[in-house]
DNA sequence: GGCCATTTAGTTGTGCACAACTTAATTGTG
DNA sequence: CACAATTAAGTTGTGCACAACTAAATGGCC
């Protein structure tokens, strides 16, 4: 209302626009990753680690390098932080014997039984947030769109601008 | 399209669509994140470090305090941060002479200068994303509101389960 | 004035993200 | 078979986020 967005925005403009939407994500994924963290400290868990956990809940034991498709991250990020859940007794990492390469992870039976008390999880956080399932819905299709734009942006920026 | 939400979803389908919007957010803020990483080389800056200096051109010099609030960020992340740009010769810290207890961070010429090399940086984020500016504020507005909801839930979950 | 609670920065320790690198196993090719 | 290229995982180093803490300055109160 107070701010008409013209056609015609001056540098300035931009750049204060860019200051707003900046810190949107940024402190969303901030003020996310907070309440996730009082939530979780029940079951021990990081919020990066209970992303693992829920990628092993539905997908079975992974290969590191699987587990990264799924969540984007390299081996670099998730070396140190699959180790410190085997060090909390809730996987299991094991070199496969057809690849030597490849080392499996796999949940412990400590580890599939804690998905059970993380089953309350998305109900505390959505009853929190006073989210919906069509809001909560809608607001993913637009981060992901955000996310696919920006992947693709990501790449043309390191071809064109090598 | 395909998955679609009843309104009496399970734990299970709770878990997954925590497991959706979880991972859309993070790996939103991420990709956000890789794109003002390359574009951001260019100036020296990094992503948290151009917010900083965002906030700087906008505001004129503050103290870290009114820094943190701005930002939302507090010393343990700020301290460390504005010595780096101190060190890249972007800012000074001065001890203020009315309160010692407080440190303003001042522009340095050099630092005031960057602003103009940074005018660009949105129009190249906005240009590789393909969003306009209607589309940049709605998510924005989107994302204000999850944090705000997040926010007022965190303090709700702070005081409650004490 | 003396004392205590509050406020502001800064420090320490843990964990995540990512770039750059190393190591070891595998694959492809001659 | 030998050897180069590729692939998987791990390591190292830098920077950010945050909790918990320390140190110093300030303000209020008796």
């Amino acid at each position: 209302m107070t701010a008409s967005p013209t056609p015609a925005a001056s540098d300035a403009d931009w750049l204060r626009l860019d200051r707003q939407i900046c810190f949107s994500l940024h402190a969303a994924s901030r003020a996310f990753n907070g309440v996730y963290r009082v939530v979780l400290k029940d079951l021990g868990l990081t919020y990066p680690q209970y992303l693992v956990m829920l990628v092993l809940w539905e997908q079975g034991d992974l290969p590191v390098k699987k587990l990264g498709e799924h969540l984007r991250l390299d081996s670099g990020t998730l070396s140190p932080l699959v180790k410190r859940l085997e060090g909390a007794g809730l996987v299991r990492r094991e070199r496969s014997a057809e690849d030597e390469r490849s080392v499996r992870v796999r949940l412990t039976d400590q580890g599939a039984a804690l998905r059970e008390r993380a089953l309350e999880v998305p109900r505390r956080i959505a009853a929190a947030t006073g989210f919906g399932l069509e809001e909560i819905g809608e607001l993913r299709e637009h981060l992901d769109r955000l996310t696919g734009a920006l992947d693709a942006a990501a790449l043309h920026e390191a071809q064109s601008c090598g």
